[in-house]
DNA sequence: GTCTATATACTGATAGAC
DNA sequence: GTCTATCAGTATATAGAC
């Protein structure tokens, strides 16, 4: 019941919020399946009828972190889509972002990233279909439109520009990046964006 | 029990082999926890006691079809370096085995790269951390010794060089990609090498 | 609304015949 | 070596008191 507020889980005095933020604790570290309802319940502090009343079931709880999460990513890309205008400024943005939640809540970061949702949330679209992550490639696209970015097929776009950040922010949660990720942001993102902006294409033989 | 041989399996004829086989098509489609050793020996057409009489339990299941793609995956590494000499050669044939893989092999693809190993296998390592993927990284490492890739954070090397690939990967393993990977392969390739190549880099502001 | 104690269902693993 | 039938452990979900 001891957790500190974060930008992810502001409002830690309710305890259905501890509820979650167990969960979410327990389901990175040992995965869905592995982890006990009882378990969950003994880290938040509160009683298995309690965790029943609040939640549908089990797979509620996670479909409840699940929209928590999207719902505070979707949040964030507003931020974004607000504070900057050009493709460039938006997508290193989100790359920050990235990078950020996975400095300060890599559970979350963890959770969004590499849970197989389709394995205990077979309803649930995947994860590269949810809003956020198609906004983050609209992103791409209207750079395409505006010629800021060279013209090519939109999912390459994606993964050319996210795809490295994405690939450090994985080696990161798995222990095998050293520094925090933003002591790399510079020479990554500077590479990055070379490699797709319009005009400035090192086309060779 | 009627399935056809690959580059991966390429013996059918043994019963263990299509057990292993029916594990990773039901893994990949329910997820590990989701699987009972009954579906499995009952896709396979083989008995309980034959599964527990040939695997130690159902970890144990596990535990050899990983270490059977990984080895699979480490013979494909041997061609390529024996093949090649150069890093660019090296690391384009990495990703073209890789697109390979994913369109002739979805399901091995697939336990390879997203299934959560450390949920069910707690004793392997990190998938990232396996033989296969750091002799991928010493490719570009090494590219960097001899002058042919810009010098740079090995870290970030390698996520440059391979993150736009594996990401294509997933979203392919995904559904979200329309075309066969290698429709994308040149585009990726030319400016993925371009982002790294030594000499071209096209420094912004 | 919240708790404890309980039941039901399932699954991994084994025992023992052949 | 291979099979079937069975066991034992566990975890989700509920029932009912407060």
């Amino acid at each position: 019941m001891l957790q500190t507020p974060s930008r992810l889980f502001p409002d830690m005095s309710s305890r259905s919020v501890c509820t979650l933020r167990a969960a979410l604790r327990l389901f990175n570290e040992k995965g869905y399946f592995s982890t006990s309802v009882h378990e969950i319940v003994a880290e938040a502090g509160v009683s298995v009828g309690f965790a029943y009343h609040h939640f549908s079931d089990k797979k509620g709880m996670a479909q409840a972190l699940f929209g928590h999460l999207l719902a505070g990513m979707g949040d964030l890309l507003d931020a974004i889509e607000h504070e900057y205008e050009t493709a460039q400024d938006r997508c290193s943005a989100v790359i920050r972002m990235l990078f950020d939640l996975t400095e300060n809540e890599p559970d979350a970061m963890g959770f969004i990233i590499h849970a197989r949702h389709r394995e205990f949330l077979p309803a649930e679209k995947s994860i590269c279909s949810t809003d956020a992550f198609v906004r983050m490639r609209r992103f791409v696209a209207e750079g395409i439109e505006r010629g800021e970015i060279e013209p090519m097929d939109g999912v390459v776009a994606g993964a050319m520009v996210y795809g490295s950040a994405i690939r450090m922010v994985c080696l990161r949660l798995d222990g095998l990046v050293p520094e925090p990720l933003h002591t790399y942001f510079d020479s990554l993102w500077q590479r990055t964006w070379a490699s797709v902006q319009a005009g400035q294409s090192a086309r060779v033989g």
